[in-house]
DNA sequence: CTACCGATTGACT
DNA sequence: GTCAATCGGTAGA
């Protein structure tokens, strides 16, 4: 191939690119943790090889107030990652696909960021090859695609990811987004509580899942 | 054990 | 735009 885009995590050593976020940045409100989520780096490490890509679309499911939120109606087996410490992984199956989300506030505060879709940047053929495609933008667009992607499934629900091993995400300066850059929608897929703008998306980027965003949406 | 549901996706009109 | 396959999780008999 003339293009490798295959990379090893020894290129970002001591790198912000790579260095996974604090507990900290987890332990506060969850629409500023999804919202501060755009333009960060997703990293997935397995016997493959390094994976990942730009966060460019989340979502954020409350503690309170929120009926679509799956802790909402009490703890159960599922779930119970929601009800653990911020920065863990929250991951469920969902029509037969699995789905990715980071948990945030303090421990009994069940709230979670789900993790709709990135911009593949690490791994692309890795990537290609789980999904069984090599179009770009079918790679990781979509929670369930994402997930197939990154390899992520549900033993890794409960991860911790603030160990920068196995799966993490990272502060990336270079591609810091001021406000501005992002929209702010109705989440997608919900039956209830559909009103509520708790889907944040990087403007303008062809990697966001759904419909189009025209722009100034 | 059965019955039902869904934070999805891909195929189709 | 519409539609249903598909299966882990949940609740209930």
């Amino acid at each position: 191939m003339s293009r490798s885009s295959v990379s090893t995590r020894t290129e970002y050593r001591n790198s912000d690119v790579i260095r996974p976020l604090p507990r900290s940045f987890y332990d506060r409100p969850v629409e500023v943790v999804a919202r501060e989520l755009i333009g960060k780096r997703l990293f997935r490490e397995t016997a493959d090889g390094l994976t990942g890509g730009r966060i460019v679309e989340v979502e954020a499911y409350l503690s309170a107030g929120d009926s679509a939120c799956h802790a909402a109606r009490g703890e159960t087996r599922r779930n119970a990652s929601m009800f653990g410490p911020p920065g863990r992984a929250y991951v469920y199956a969902i029509h037969s696909r699995w789905c990715l989300n980071a948990v945030t506030e303090p421990e009994r505060t069940p709230s979670a960021v789900l993790i709709r879709a990135i911009e593949p940047l690490e791994g692309v053929e890795f990537m290609a090859t789980r999904r069984g495609t090599d179009k770009l933008l079918d790679l990781a667009r979509g929670p369930g695609r994402l997930c197939e992607a990154l390899d992520v499934r549900r033993e890794l629900d409960g991860w911790d990811l603030t160990l920068g091993e196995q799966l993490w995400i990272a502060r990336d300066t270079r591609c810091r987004v001021p406000d501005e850059g992002i929209v702010v929608t109705p989440r997608i897929g919900v039956t209830s509580a559909h009103e509520l703008p708790l889907r944040f998306c990087l403007s303008g980027s062809r990697f966001v899942s759904g419909r189009r965003l025209s722009r100034g949406d």
